[in-house]
DNA sequence: AGAGTTAAAACTGTCGACAGTCGGCAATCG
DNA sequence: CGATTGCCGACTGTCGACAGTTTTAACTCT
């Protein structure tokens, strides 16, 4: 009863309509086709996506849980918008998590890891040097996302995920502006490093910086583009 | 799937029906009405409760999220079950957040903040003095979930509630074993005197002891009580 | 003309129903 | 006697509809 190794189900089994609008939704925020703080209507997007309001509805409850929109209750769903003081706090979160990760993963640093690692970076690398800034940033955070995985705990990578979901809600903002590949090659390099060099310390020195410069480039992009400070958006 | 004894309707009155099933399913998981690994008709409980499915989906989901229950295709949900490994890493995940947030709070310890602390474990001690095991833990919890509000990170706090959520999946299995009033009292008042003295370091040593010793607590009620390994109860 | 009031339109929350699918059971075949 | 196949029941995924509420728009009065 062994299955060839390429998932034929994929194929097969079409996923769920829920799962399918909760991707749409999610890739229609992240490109900005809806604006923060807009409203969405169940009946709109159950017309245009040919599909009943219950899976939109309940879509639209997967994405509030991962922090993309916001339902009010009567009113509907909302597109998230991040003020100053959230995205700081997701960063800070940010770093909480991956101070630890890395600490977790310089204690059982394997080969598989490190060739993983250092195989992500070539590709960010290559990304790096595109016009593509969506690619570069995906490229990016799938980079941390190994070292998180690497790490070997389950619950602080979703952990991670979960946060990833709320930073790309701001971050198309500033694929724009261009980092020089060579900064961003560097600044992964600097993470090999102070894995290879086993260091708590020096790993906790690297990604402090690391997330230090990309708080910095996210909150300084979102400053000019116009922040979303609006309270009226975010009731408790 | 045996009704808890609770009446159902009793439950519903008032505001949202998704809330409100979504509240009287988490009591019903935490109190261990609903086995873990069980099976939850959807149908079952839309009767029981005198609502229809969709609310009852939709609650479902928000259970999803947060890990209180998990969905397979076609099947339906099932509570979620905890195995060792997983356990590990739900405290893994704890510990990684509250000594950010301990350091944080140290950073910036308002007398506010203190005062609430001082009272919160006083409340605790006295809960401590008494048999009801999970006033204790919901007493314990409240104290940390209070270091974590006063630590000034909204998106934290967050991360660390849908991480009680999971631990109280399996932590109502040592309500009955009964730790030591005295231990608990100076467990927190070491944290207390970590936060007063200030120290980074203090305040790192004061927590990792404190949620080694509530780890290694859980981790045995869970392997005397009959641990749930069972792989087929989580798939990807 | 502007502010307040009221009526209509649109939308969400909830419901019951239908169809496709999954698991189990029995009958059949080797 | 064991394995396989077809069938049956139960359940999930999805849909359209209704009721109550919110928003919008028209309308009246000053």
């Amino acid at each position: 009863m062994a299955l060839p190794t390429t998932a034929p189900k994929a194929f097969i089994q079409q996923q769920n309509l829920v799962e399918q609008v909760a991707d749409y939704l999610t890739q229609a925020i992240i490109q900005q086709h809806f604006l923060p703080g807009e409203r969405l209507s169940e009946v709109q997007l159950s017309r245009d996506l040919g599909v009943s309001r219950a899976p939109v509805r309940e879509a639209a409850r997967l994405l509030e849980s991962r922090g993309l929109l916001i339902s009010k209750p009567r009113r509907g769903f909302f597109v998230r918008a991040l003020n100053a003081v959230e995205l700081e706090d997701v960063f800070d979160l940010r770093l909480c998590l991956e101070r630890h990760a890395i600490q977790r993963l310089a204690e059982c640093y394997t080969p598989e890891a490190k060739r993983a690692l250092e195989q992500q970076v070539e590709v960010l690398c290559e990304a790096a040097a595109t016009n593509d800034g969506t690619r570069r940033i995906e490229e990016d955070l799938q980079f941390h996302r190994l070292m998180l995985h690497y790490a070997g705990n389950e619950r602080l990578l979703r952990a991670f995920d979960d946060l990833t979901h709320e930073l790309r809600l701001c971050i198309t903002l500033i694929t724009k502006t261009h980092e020089a590949p060579d900064t961003i090659a560097t600044s992964h390099f600097m993470l090999l490093d102070a894995l290879n060099s086993g260091s708590p310390a020096t790993c906790r020195e690297a990604i402090d910086y690391h997330i230090g410069v990309a708080r910095d480039f996210v909150v300084k992009g979102v400053g000019e583009t116009g922040d979303n400070t609006d309270e009226d958006l975010f009731p408790s």
